[in-house]
DNA sequence: TCGATGAGTGTTCACGTTAACACTGCCAGT
DNA sequence: ACTGGCAGTGTTAACGTGAACACTCATCGA
């Protein structure tokens, strides 16, 4: 055990530069893509590089340039499929920008949650940080934290200091309730999530604006948090309302509730009501009935808001002051039809 | 723009020890806990600290300290409920224990993909890296690319060299077959996931296993790929066979595939058919009929593997041979239920 | 022919931290 | 009183890299 200790050490500049008989200063120079080397010591160098299997150290190299090449990525709940998704979109054009991706995840979306992330992500001295959170407070309160650190804030809603780049919610929402409604419904009742979600009022003010549109007077909010759980009570409210023939859940798990307190009660989905979530989570096309919904383009969300963060970075002086909204796109499936006039539901 | 420059520059070690009236190792003493400082002058660098708001510097800490309280998350593919699961429980102990997690997902199972990640992590210098991925080659790759760095590997199936911890897969699947034959089903049919999958095999061998320990024989194995479409795919077939009166697919998803087959082919679940899952996803419980599951804790499997890592890393001889298996629960829900003699299917 | 230029390279320093060692008192033991 | 030790502190040297600057030759124009 203690007898030599000759653990290889890991090769350094030094080492290289040796070998290819030059300075540690002209390696530093062919890794770094300088242009006065000359060809064949830059081959030579290489030789060495490959021979010594040398690997630059991130750490000492950051500690210089004062550039560490890592991004932070600090996140609401990642177990859900927005946020995983956004995130692996993110990491991904992060690497092939250069990047490495430091995770934080909240908690809870509280001050003191995100004080403390941010706090982790200062320390790892990142080059920036990009936040997938559904509320803008977070991103703000690491702008507050942190001044100079370039930020961006994805799926936040849009508003204050901070660049956002997010789906078009509101849109969506307005794409959702408008097919309901072009399909002859009356009216389409809404289940919202938690109203200090930013995307949750986004979602009632697009259901809100196309019942406007359409002169119709809108019913009374049910209110969810995400969850199925949620959904199944809101909908159990609804299965017993013969007046309802259109819901819209403000994402797919809670429509998944709502299908499932409908088929308990009898209700039959599209037959007697018409139910569409918003998300398009892989499942939704196997619930039974399949699931007509809004899809959120998060892929696109991770990287434009990547390539925002790089941007500015990079100094990039485009930095817009308009939210960057990606469109959201209805998906047309069985859980939504014409009302059918020849029946009739039960009363309570 | 060009004048001033006067951004407040970040305060480092020394201006804290000129503050306090010390030598900027008496800072570093206070700052990690060495014990000959005088309570005094602690308290007047501690005052010092928080005036000047000073944060040390990762990177020149970890330079000459050679240990980067970084851990690398190699993960394939995070969108997934099981991985995204584990890494956000990895993520919290990893910063429980003063450690940052810095992500990776690879695009593959292959060689290249582990390769690009394994040296992606390797560049940022961690100090360790765990491995959520279902193959065990993933993590080995890792181990012969880079000797010397304390690996783990979750979910990843047994063997090897590497410590692994992981959900017991033979039991669950044992637990789940079980269930179904203690229920009075003849036999269990199976939806297996990918064969270059551990996970999968182990199903199908606890599957196999509660079949030999019944003294029944095992209906031919149909494949999936964990896709609620390949489910779909399967229960098609399924359907279409009278003698199928209880299905254990490998996991929610290709469950999720089956229920839509087989109710689209007016094949009552659990009336006709049984089906049971694996996963415990949220929206099981939610399905149509909601659905009878094994329970993975993937929070206990993330915990159990970032402790194993900085035991590891702590030079712990600890380190066991066998691995660490987490048990599985069964999740009884309606989709399951006994045979019903009455009751004859139509043959297709 | 000579100075200016610039390509190609080496030397030195700085980044911010911890480790190793040196130094100063003070106190206990002889 | 002298020595040894130890608590408390400062000084110096790393860690591995990139930037700034210095240096050596060719080459070119006058």
């Amino acid at each position: 055990m203690s007898i030599g200790e000759s653990t290889v050490r890991r090769a350094v500049m030094h080492d290289v530069a040796r070998l290819a008989g030059v300075s540690h200063q002209t390696v530093s120079r062919v890794l770094n893509g300088h242009p006065n080397v000359r060809p064949a010591t830059r081959d030579r160098v290489l030789e060495a590089i490959r021979q010594l299997n040398y690997r630059p150290n991130a750490l000492a190299r950051g500690l210089v340039t004062r550039r560490s090449r890592t991004i932070g990525a600090i996140s609401f709940d990642t177990r859900l499929f927005g946020p995983a998704s956004t995130l692996l979109a993110i990491e991904r054009a992060a690497r092939a920008a250069g990047y490495s991706v430091t995770i934080s995840s909240l908690a809870d979306l509280d001050a003191g949650s995100v004080r403390l992330a941010v706090g982790a992500m200062a320390d790892q001295s990142v080059d920036g940080a990009i936040v997938i959170a559904p509320r803008e407070s977070a991103a703000r309160a690491l702008l507050d934290l942190h001044p100079g650190l370039p930020v961006v804030a994805v799926e936040a809603g849009y508003g204050g200091e901070i660049p956002v780049v997010s789906v078009d919610q509101f849109g969506g929402a307005r794409l959702a309730t408008g097919h309901l409604l072009s399909l002859g419904h009356r009216t389409v009742w809404h289940v919202a999530g938690p109203d200090d979600w930013l995307e949750a009022r986004e979602r009632v003010e697009g259901w809100r604006a196309a019942l406007a549109e359409a002169s119709v007077a809108a019913p009374p909010l049910l209110r969810g948090d995400w969850s199925p759980e949620s959904g199944y009570a809101a909908g159990l409210k609804l299965a017993g309302d013969t007046d309802v023939t259109a819901v819209f859940a403000a994402n797919d798990q809670m429509a998944l509730g709502v299908l499932h307190a409908l088929h308990e009660r009898g209700v039959g989905v599209p037959g007697d009501v018409s139910v569409v979530g918003f998300d398009n989570i892989p499942e939704s096309a196997f619930l039974i009935p399949s699931l007509t919904t809004v899809h959120q383009d998060f892929d696109e969300v991770g990287r434009r808001g990547l390539r925002l963060l790089v941007d500015i970075m990079d100094g990039e002086p485009t930095a817009p002051r308009c939210p960057d909204r990606v469109p959201a796109t209805l998906v047309s499936r069985r859980s939504s039809a014409p009302p059918d006039p020849t029946r009739r539901r039960r009363g309570r």
